[in-house]
DNA sequence: CGATACATGTAACCGGTTACATGATTTT
DNA sequence: AAAATCATGTAACCGGTTACATGTATCG
């Protein structure tokens, strides 16, 4: 297993090739997951990743006097990635991993068909509502003056569950509306198969 | 500066004195914080908070052959701990360490003033709103149609961040409606005051 | 010409994770 | 008698943070 930065940056790589120059300014200028910019996370991370077989490195010599490490995904590479975004959402990634959800939703836009996204987000939304309905159990159980506090925390903690829930239902209605939409716009050319299966 | 794990216990044995195995028990009992329960972090953690005199220990001998090192706050580890409770919450706490703003809200129940608390809620809700505004201004220069999962990854960080927004609110007013229901209370016995300043 | 952006690294430090280790006590 | 809980630790590993280092190119 790699970290969840790797992962992203194999996610990252893999929709276009780039230098860690180019990471560092997605991360810095973007929300993208709010990973660190800074050259010590990434750098070496890349590096990881090369010496693993999962990145390949081209140098890039248009500039003649600044060289830039243009990576790109290797064949492994690719397949680590892929077998991570197929994996669904555990009870723990919910607690300490709170960002892997997320980022393997959106690296999944490029790699995964639709119908497996709509599966990984309905994984998620259950792993989701089982937490929801674990946290109220806690709440249940909490004596009811004392301690104001944690039951507020709590609360909060629950609705942004449960926010998530709300979200991803709309995610999914988004998706295949646009599924629709693709179909009927791709219908001609690609007599509307070839999206569903991968 | 600690680490958020490091804070959380000072909070805890500052609650009342305990032993890394009942701050194991906590973690992992329940959902405070969602910190790793394992010995591995808890002891060390509290060894190095003893060593920098903010925790003392005192060795638990009722059990003859189990002896418990049972830590209280010394009075530099309620100084440090005061400190970080009076911290008001920063962008960069939302995005890297969202632990900590609400960590701070529990802790704070037992060693703020009610208008202390208060003024914290206010600072994290503005820092909230300030964050979802810049939020926003990435959802806008978005390009319409083109990544959809990204779109919709920020839109659910923007909901999240509104979430607290509404949460604070209503947790402001539940402090606020216990403040009269104490003031009433202690009102004969207190003169109703005691509580405001600290 | 000074500041900012481009571009890539290295090295020390530190703390969390994982796994191992030990032994007493209580529960089944 | 076995299993689970009580109770505290250690040690290797690993990766992120911070800071330092270096030099080019572009912009105002």
């Amino acid at each position: 297993m790699l970290t969840t930065l790797e992962y992203a940056l194999l996610g990252l790589v893999g929709t276009s090739p780039m230098a860690g120059y180019d990471v560092h300014k997605l991360f810095s200028s973007t929300p993208l997951g709010h990973f660190s910019s800074s050259p010590g996370a990434i750098y070496p991370a890349m590096r990881r990743l090369e010496r693993k077989g999962l990145l390949q490195a081209a140098l890039d010599r248009s500039i003649e006097t600044r060289p830039r490490r243009v990576y790109s995904l290797t064949e492994r590479g690719a397949g680590a990635l892929e077998a991570w975004l197929r994996q669904p959402v555990t009870r723990e990634e919910l607690i300490r991993d709170t960002g892997a959800p997320i980022l393997r939703f959106v690296l999944g836009e490029a790699r995964l068909a639709p119908a497996e996204v709509i599966a990984y987000l309905e994984g998620w939304r259950a792993t989701s509502e089982a937490y929801v309905q674990e946290l109220r159990g806690h709440l249940g159980r909490m004596d009811a003056d004392r301690a104001l506090h944690p039951r507020l925390a709590l609360e909060r903690g629950i609705r942004g569950y449960e926010g998530d829930v709300e979200w991803i239902g709309e995610a999914i209605a988004e998706i295949r509306s646009r599924l629709g939409r693709g179909a009927e716009a791709a219908g001609e050319a690609e007599h509307s198969h070839g999206e569903e299966s991968r």
